[in-house]
Formats: C-alpha cells, structure tokens, sequence
DNA sequence: GACCATTGATAGAGAACTTCTATCAAGTCA
DNA sequence: TGACTTGATAGAAGTTCTCTATCAATGGTC
C-alpha cells in the first residue's frame, strides 16, 4: 500500500507515467498497474486518463494529501529508528534560494561538526520550487525569504537579515560611490537573476517603489553568471551584501550599498509543518535558532 | 507495511501473539512474521520476548504512536473516498459509558434519519476503556465525562449536563420525599457501580464530600443490575436523573432529586483528534453539536 | 495527409513473498 | 514432575509482484 502511494505522488509530481516509474525505481507497467490497484482498492478513479496523463480527478487531490501525509510519518518513523540506531546519520537534503547559497555554510559546518556522520545534498532552487519540493518529499528543508511572499504549511526559522549592494566592474560605473539609489540602477546595464526567483521579483519591487524599472540586458537564474557578466561583459547587478562584499574583494569589483530605501529580507531556514519532525530536521532547526541568537 | 503495523497495533494492546493474530484474522505464525519483519525493516527491536511476550521496548512505544497515526489516516483515507462513492455509509463504532446508554439515542435516532446508510455499532465500557478504544482504533467516537477526569488528546463536543437522583422501591426510604442530601444515601443499603466507572467515582467523591462514605451493599459495572437489585432486592441505587425518572415510571420506584450539593457533570461526545476526521465522525459531531444547542 | 515518436495499457513468464499447517522448545503452574 | 501455554521454526502451497515484449492511440512534423 505505502509503496503504491509513493508511485502515486510520483505520478502527480512528475505528471508522467514513465518518469514516475523511473524516479520510483521501477518499470512503467509497474507503476501503471500500482496506480491502478490503488484505484480499485479505494473503489475510485484518482486520475484522468486518455492515451495520456491528464492530471488528477478530485478524489485523486483529496488521495495526494493523504499520500503525503502517510508517506511522509511512514519516512518519519523509519529515519527515527535509523537515529535510535546509529545517532543522526543519513542523508538531509536542502534547497536553497541561489543568492543563499553562499551563506548556508554558516548552518552545516557546525551542523556537520556536531553531526558529523550527517550527509548533505543541496539543491539550488527558486522559492516556489522549495515549497513544492517540501510538499512533494523531494527536499528535508529548505532556505528561503521568510517576509516576501506566503510560505504556505512549513515551520520557518529565522536566520538572518539581508541587504543589498550594487556590483559593477572597478573603476566604472560605481567608482568613488559611498552608496547608490534604487531609481539608479536603471541608467546601468543590468544583469538579473530571471523573474521566476524571488530575489529578482524584490530587485524589481524596490527599483519600481523608487520609480524605476527594472530592464536587464541579461536574465540567468545562477548567480555565477551574472558574476561572470560583471567582471567579464561589463554589465552591473544587485546581490545580498554578503555576496557582493565577497565577489567584489575575489574578483576586484566595485561594490555600494544600494539605498533610498536600505531594505532588507529576512531569510530563513523552512521544514515541512509536520509534529514531530525527523530527528535530522529538528537538529537543523536548533542549529538555525541557535545561528540565529549569535547573529542577534 | 501497512498491515504489519495493524498487527503490531493488536499486540501491544492484547499483549499477545495469538490474540492478536485472531484479531487481525491471520494465523499466530503469520503474526509472529510480521513483528519480525517489522523489526527487520526498522533494525530496532520492538518487543521484549522471552518465552512470552513482556512488553514494548522504549523503541517499541514510539512505533507503536507512529503506527497509530499512520493506521488511522490509511483507514481515514479509505472512509473518506468510500464516502466519495456512496455517499455516507458504512458502520460507526460508538463507545458508551453505562450511564448515557440511554441517551444516545437521542443523538442516534436523528442521525440515522439524516444519514440512513450508516449503521451503529455500540459497546457500553468504562471512561477509561473508552479512551484506549479510541487510541486502538477499536472505536470511532465515545460519549463519556468531558469534565471529570482528563481526556488526553481527543476533540470533544459536550451534549448536555447530568444530574442525580436516588431511586428506592416504591413506599420505602424515599417516600414522601421531595429530595435527599449526598449523606444521607449511606443510610440506605447501596447499589452502585463499580469503582472502575467515573459515575460511580463521582457518586463516592459527592458523598465523600457531603461527610460520608460510600459503602454499597452490592457492585455491578451494569445499570440493568442495579435498578432490578432495586426494584426486586430492595436496594436503593444513584442514577442520573433521566436514568432514574425512566425507571422510575416504569418499575413504579421512588425517584428524588440528590440535592447539597446538586452536583452536575458535562457528558459529550468524545473523537480521536486528527485533522481531516472521517466523514462519519465528522458528520456525528456536528449532530452533536445540533443537539446540544437544542438542549439549551 | 503520411509518418514517426511518445505515451500508457496489456499479456505472459518467472521471481519473490505470504500464509498456512504441523511441529518444537521453553517456560509456567499445579 | 507433568500438563499446559506461548511463541518460534520449517516446509509446502498459493498469491502477488515485477519484468520483458508488444500493442493501440494520439499528436506533432514535414
């Protein structure tokens, strides 16, 4: 039954039979003939079928919620023995905002000092991308903004206040600047992360609350290539502070605080809203609290 | 898996290999399989064994919670797409305290003629036992004390607030009277529940209360038993007032209100707290909760 | 409009797993 | 000590699962 309804959010995920099967580990007719037993176990239809998948029926949606829910205490209650066993151990798998990337060192190196036989695998992805991957099972945790936009069914822990700066090539644009406005921005060549990250989304809110807009000459979603646009195409961009402070010292580059207004977003660490949670989530969301008070 | 954690589930609670394989309708070896494989797939020990079974081990408990959970919302689930295909159906198990037996009708009877399809099952046990066959899954609702003792985590509706009444045969110790104080029913040889019952606990404590002791001639865990103790054996007994008007009438008995003080206790329906709750038990509250604004 | 790629269903064989009956070993109670 | 209770084990029979191979339907492309 639990392997059948892991096939199941699999299908609804993937919205494909065939890579369903692939992401479960099984051939096709596998994965067809599971879904259809769980159709004639619970005496419904969970999904609309022509020669092709053409999404969930009603019952079906209703049947992915508990899917979720099931697999997940079922994935709960294995990885609490395996820590009952073995002290924290396994795998957590975190998605992160890219323009957080950088920082989550600060959370799993003294993560990893205190647990050290805890692997990690992260996953750079936009916001939204995080949430569904929290709802899907497919990530432990994630990193994100905290105040911007809703969070959804996730317990959120705080970590830290960002800010922004403007990076241009040194000598340019920004020489001898001590700070530089939102509207200004737009006399520059910009480079941006793309309008699907959140980061972006806010670059663009303060440049319009400041009544500018926000028109790129170039749009990546990796961090990295805008980096590489500044110190090689000439262009200028907005990143976290941290990041720009980094860049700008590594690769010689101008950086100023971007003002009128100073803002700043909250990022912080997010899990699914699920009671209790793994023993490996939990550990991570004290390391997160614990970060968060030495930031204060 | 699903099924191994049933079996697991009917262990702990008849603290036996063979009951429980009779419970879940497989064999013993069959059962003693499952455990294992349980076991084996966890890599914890779940029970302590010698020749016999001797309990959870600490692990054993914490699975056996996450079984629980996981247990009911596969058999929520399975309620809630049944529900999907034919409408409200199916059976509710109610649980029932000896002395509301006669009052769930009253929230039975509007129920059926509202939802005709869903047949009752009713078992008359102690508050306690109620709150076990709501942990176990034996039963999907209770109707019990809400104000007595503690509940532990369930949602509760209240239904309407019991009084008591001394019941004697007719022309003896009550005649003429318009009431009686707690104290005075030690004058009168007792037919009282048994102490496992809160009634009778509540009976003991209001005495106790008014200066006397409770010191029944004759203990029964039926009310059946004492009002025919009262009406052949010449017994006197405490019931609530509903209880003991309706024997009153009917077996031409002496019924008077237990006054100094007149004590008053919430009797409601009781349901495993889980969010969605099936749609049987979902429906039986919110007929709860219609009677109990009719009562006030 | 013909052709080819994609998608999911179906059939049949072999493997894996489950469950049963029968039996045994270790305690327990009288 | 002897009968009984309890749970584990062994082996056979049946069921279920999963795979490979193949097909039918559809959709896009030239």
């Amino acid at each position: 039954m639990i392997d059948k309804l892991e096939m199941f959010i699999a299908l609804a995920h993937t919205r494909h039979f065939g890579r369903a099967a692939e992401e479960c580990g099984v051939t096709q007719p596998t994965l067809s003939a599971g879904i259809k037993q769980l159709e004639e176990q619970l005496g419904v239809m969970l999904v609309w079928r022509g020669t092709r998948y053409q999404g969930l029926t009603p019952e079906g949606q209703r049947v992915l919620d508990w899917a979720r829910r099931i697999v997940a205490d079922t994935r709960a209650m294995r990885e609490e023995m395996r820590t009952a066993r073995q002290g924290l151990s396994g795998v957590l798998r975190l998605a992160v905002i890219p323009t957080a990337l950088s920082t989550v060192t600060a959370l799993t190196t003294p993560f990893r000092a205190r647990h050290p036989d805890i692997r990690f695998r992260i996953f750079s992805r936009s916001s939204a991308e995080i949430l569904a991957m929290l709802e899907d099972l497919e990530a432990d945790a994630g990193v994100t903004y905290l105040d911007s936009e809703p969070l959804g069914r996730v317990r959120a822990a705080p970590l830290y206040r960002e800010r922004y700066m403007a990076l241009a090539p040194a000598g340019g644009a920004l020489a001898g600047r001590e700070s530089l406005g939102w509207a200004e921005l737009s006399a520059l060549p910009l480079a941006l992360l793309t309008p699907d990250m959140q980061n972006r989304r806010l670059v663009s809110q303060h440049m319009a609350e400041a009544g500018a807009e926000a028109d790129p000459v170039l749009e990546a979603n990796s961090v990295i290539t805008l980096v590489t646009h500044v110190t090689e195409g000439g262009l200028a961009t907005v990143l976290p502070s941290r990041l720009a402070e980094l860049f700008g010292r590594m690769g010689g580059l101008d950086a100023v605080p971007l003002v009128a207004p100073e803002a700043e977003h909250l990022i912080g660490l997010v899990a699914p809203e699920r009671d209790p949670a793994t023993p490996a989530v939990a550990a991570l969301m004290r390391e997160a609290q614990r970060l968060a008070e030495a930031e204060v």
